[in-house]
DNA sequence: ATGTCCCTGTAACAGGGA
């Protein structure tokens, strides 16, 4: 499964059904979609049917957005989080599904704008709002998505750069602690890389990306039962390259088909057929 | 620090959001 901020559905297309066809995940939660539901199914609709996906869309004309795409059935949809307050009115932000049997829940936590502002006590009140939902739901959970949180100080390129800022501020970091707390939630991807610099999201400007300035607010966080079937966790910054990318990468998931130990080891054992050996006069790929 | 990209509305730019 993967959870990607696509920045506009519509401007994305091309670099989504790309990316679809290459990793050909199960399930997607992609974050603002910036399109109402009736104009993402007839831009997308039928391209992602003949991928084999079904859609659960929570859309708005201008902003905000999620949608769920999935191979493995979409059952029990719900828009939005219940209890969550709105800014005034409600916005498109969450949906969950479940799917494969995991309840998904796809997030587009408000960003706070500034420490203290409404908008920062929104974020606040909204994220207590899906704890108690999330505290509710079963013990199979994935809750995924632009959080809008930085963890750590380790996931940001530069704390000191952060100073004041909203993504770091101890209020926020409580907020995803209860969050975590309140359904034993792992952070599936910071586990996988406990030192290294992961970042998920790169500003536009002043080449960001390129100097590897980024921050890790993309998260996927999952229940105990599903944590433990965790075979990868990463995040594709190839999705982050080239020409028209979204500000945000993907973050990737692979879950064993089954909890560990019900299918046997993933590794061969060592009487399986080895992979051939590639001809070293093969041309450079550079 | 605000250099980019994306949205809408209104008209080939302004203003908001991230």
């Amino acid at each position: 499964m993967a959870t990607w901020n696509v920045n506009s559905v519509k401007q994305r297309m091309p670099r989504l059904l790309g990316w679809l066809d290459e990793r050909q995940p199960d399930v997607v939660c992609l974050q603002e979609t910036k399109l109402a539901d009736d104009a993402f199914t007839t831009l997308l609709g039928g391209e992602l049917a003949s991928r084999g996906y079904e859609t659960a869309l929570y859309g708005e004309v201008q902003w905000n957005g999620v949608a769920i795409l999935s191979k493995v059935g979409i059952e029990d949809v719900v828009t939005g989080v219940a209890g969550a307050p709105g800014f005034p009115n409600p916005e498109a932000r969450a949906v969950a599904a479940t799917c494969g049997g995991i309840r998904i829940h796809g997030l587009y936590v408000p960003n706070g704008r500034e420490p203290d502002s409404d908008h920062y006590q929104y974020k606040l009140a909204w994220l207590k709002a899906l704890t108690q939902v999330v505290a509710d739901g079963p013990a199979d959970q994935i809750v995924c998505g632009d959080m809008n949180i930085a963890p750590t100080d380790a996931d940001v390129f530069d704390p000191a750069a952060f100073a004041g800022s909203t993504h770091v501020t101890p209020a926020e970091r409580q907020a995803l602690a209860d969050l975590m707390a309140a359904k034993g939630l792992r952070d599936v991807v910071r586990e996988r890389w406990p030192d290294e610099q992961v970042f998920s999201y790169w500003d536009y400007r002043a080449g960001m990306f390129h100097q590897n300035l980024g921050m890790r607010i993309d998260l996927t966080l999952a229940t105990e039962n599903v944590a433990s079937r965790v075979k990868a966790a990463w995040i594709d910054r190839q999705a982050r390259k080239g020409t028209g990318p979204s500000d945000h990468a993907p973050v990737i998931v692979d879950l064993d088909t089954a909890p560990d130990g019900d299918i046997g080891p993933m590794i061969p054992p060592p009487s399986a057929p080895r992979a051939k050996k590639r001809p070293t006069t093969l041309p450079q790929n550079r």
